[in-house]
DNA sequence: CTGGAAATTGTAAACGTTTCCGCTTTATTT
DNA sequence: AAATAAAGCGGAAACGTTTACAATTTCCAG
């Protein structure tokens, strides 16, 4: 268990500790023989530097702390392997948090690492509250926002431009033959408040009237579109197509449709946003709208990687674009 | 951006910096009174315990290394999930490392998260070649192998008994009136191997010819079980019901069928194996066999803590028991 | 009061690195 | 050949804790 130590290599060596530790970084204050001779050995012996020891005098871990609200969850969980491949590849490690659903663990996650002395924080916010829950600690530590616009908050943030999804999403329908549309879902947080608000644009510059069946509590799942849905099919159905603000809404949607025996895309037209990975599965093949989660997590990580190697300060707000996957959900009304 | 470290709040308080580490730490050496006053004034300057110092005397980082083939597997995410919060709740933190599809990146991110001092490793193995690819190391710090058995080795791991899964699969689809099954998908893993005896076995006591349909190279995942279902039902259909070494198979299948116009489960019957959160989708509600992701992730960081606590020697192999999660795949042939 | 045990606090070493500073030794220039 | 520069290496401090040990104070019995 116990393991070799930079002393131990130099005194079989014969020269100083520091000596071996130049020879191992690279350093060109050491001669190239010895250099050599003293890899082979540390080879040899089986030495592999202490993380922790060299934190405490570089002041720096290598560590980025990733929270996220539930890591059980397919868009974080695309985001977090990019993030992490990605951080690796640069020379740091992931340490992986869930922050669960109440601001309260948020907050201890946070301190937490902190403590752990990570040298940055990528978050994925667990609601809008996030930004003030933690913003004690968002000026200790470089801390990146993932997938949640801020709007004008001082923070730095990479997402998609949300506003522009729904235009781009409700286009679609209206050149597919939709005229009436309904916006389904979320609207309260930030991200949700700009996909509604593309909506909104479109429909102004469509001329079609802009309409709404939401709820302030429903979540992003399944089961809150699910609910959500159910009262909605309760009405008569005066609208040709759809538009969920997210896809985990839109696949309770199309459970709801399922049990009233309506025929999607047949009857009523579907289209999801976030292109989370069930969206590709046979008999869903819901259309989408893609976020890049790959972009999205290397970005944050470059971006992170900046403020942590070059002190970067001030922030910056990195909107990608989002990118429609059309599948079998939305019908072309102008076909037979 | 500088912390306040213990000799800061000493100095405040006027007391070597021994006296204040003693007050954290709920040591019974010190007055109440002065420990109340320095908890106080630590919290007024808002000091927090620096780990990576801590760690260098106390040998004990307080990190679980958890490695993963891919984070963004349904599966995985899940069983990470449960590991981060049971891990956490603990007082540990955890490192996630992606290990990829080849052994040199799984060797070489273990070697990492040994060099980062963890104090025990998690794994999920990406094949049955891990063990050995890892062999030098398990044996350098504590390590628990995750849902995949490794029959006869000496190392501790928590898996569901597949064998067992399969075999009441089988009953299962036996007392439904099926009387030809053809099991479809991988055998070459350990896993797999089990799993296909426990077909075997419920084959013979119910007096039914074991047949397999499977390659050597499909992975396991939707697009391996589909190019494989392409295969299969390009001949002749002579059974009843499939039984899908995998969920991610199953899904594979399904796809091939609808491509093939194969009812499911009019004409054909399907069962899976995990039951990953897709399966229960709309549309999908795919018959599988669970594996309890929850107590296997629990089970795994408590028999970590067990060897990293207690230094608990020797190896111990925990099997769970997988339950049958009856959904609308499986057509039961004696209904009218 | 006094002796000594118990309680409280201080001192200092240790953990394994990196890196600044200075001392030799060798190479280069004039 | 002397003077200067450069290269290679060792010594030692520093990072922020914990903890064994020593020192001091407090307290109570005799």
């Amino acid at each position: 268990m116990k393991s070799v130590t930079l002393k131990d290599v130099a005194k079989a060596a014969g020269v100083s500790y520091a000596t071996v530790s130049r020879a191992l970084s690279g350093s060109h204050q050491i001669g190239s023989d010895t250099r050599e001779r003293i890899i082979k050995l540390c080879d040899e012996m089986g030495y592999t530097t202490n993380y922790v020891a060299r934190s405490m005098v570089t002041k720096r871990t290598g560590l980025i702390g990733l929270v996220v609200p539930s890591i059980d969850n397919q868009f974080m969980s695309e985001l977090a392997y990019y993030a992490e491949m990605s951080a690796r590849g640069h020379g740091y490690n992931i340490m992986l948090c869930n922050s669960g659903p109440d601001l309260k663990q948020e907050k201890t996650v946070v301190k937490l690492l902190l403590s752990r002395q990570v040298d940055g924080i990528l978050i994925v916010p667990q609601s809008p509250k996030t930004y003030e829950n933690i913003r004690a600690y968002t000026d200790q530590v470089p801390t990146v926002f993932l997938s949640e616009n801020l709007r004008d908050q001082p923070q730095s943030y990479v997402a998609v431009d949300n506003s522009r999804g729904t235009y781009i999403g409700t286009k679609y329908l209206y050149e597919l033959g939709h005229r009436d549309i309904l916006y389904f879902g979320r609207r309260h947080t930030t991200t949700h408040q700009f996909r509604a608000e593309g909506y909104i644009r479109a429909c102004r510059e469509l001329g079609l009237t802009p309409r709404f069946f939401n709820s302030e509590f429903t979540r992003s799942s399944i089961t809150g579109g699910y609910q959500l849905a159910k009262e909605l099919f309760a009405k008569p159905i005066d609208y040709s197509a759809i538009f969920a603000s997210t896809d985990s809404n839109a696949l309770g949607v199309l459970k709801a449709a399922d049990d009233a025996r309506i025929n999607i895309p047949g009857q009523l037209s579907l289209i999801g946003f976030d292109n989370i990975s069930s969206t590709a599965l046979p008999r869903i093949e819901l259309t989408t709208m893609e976020q890049p989660k790959r972009d999205m997590a290397v970005q944050a990580v470059d971006m992170l990687r900046d403020k942590i190697e070059n002190g970067t300060q001030g922030y910056v707000h990195q909107i990608l674009m989002p990118t429609l996957i059309k599948r079998s959900t939305c019908r072309d009304l102008h076909a037979s």
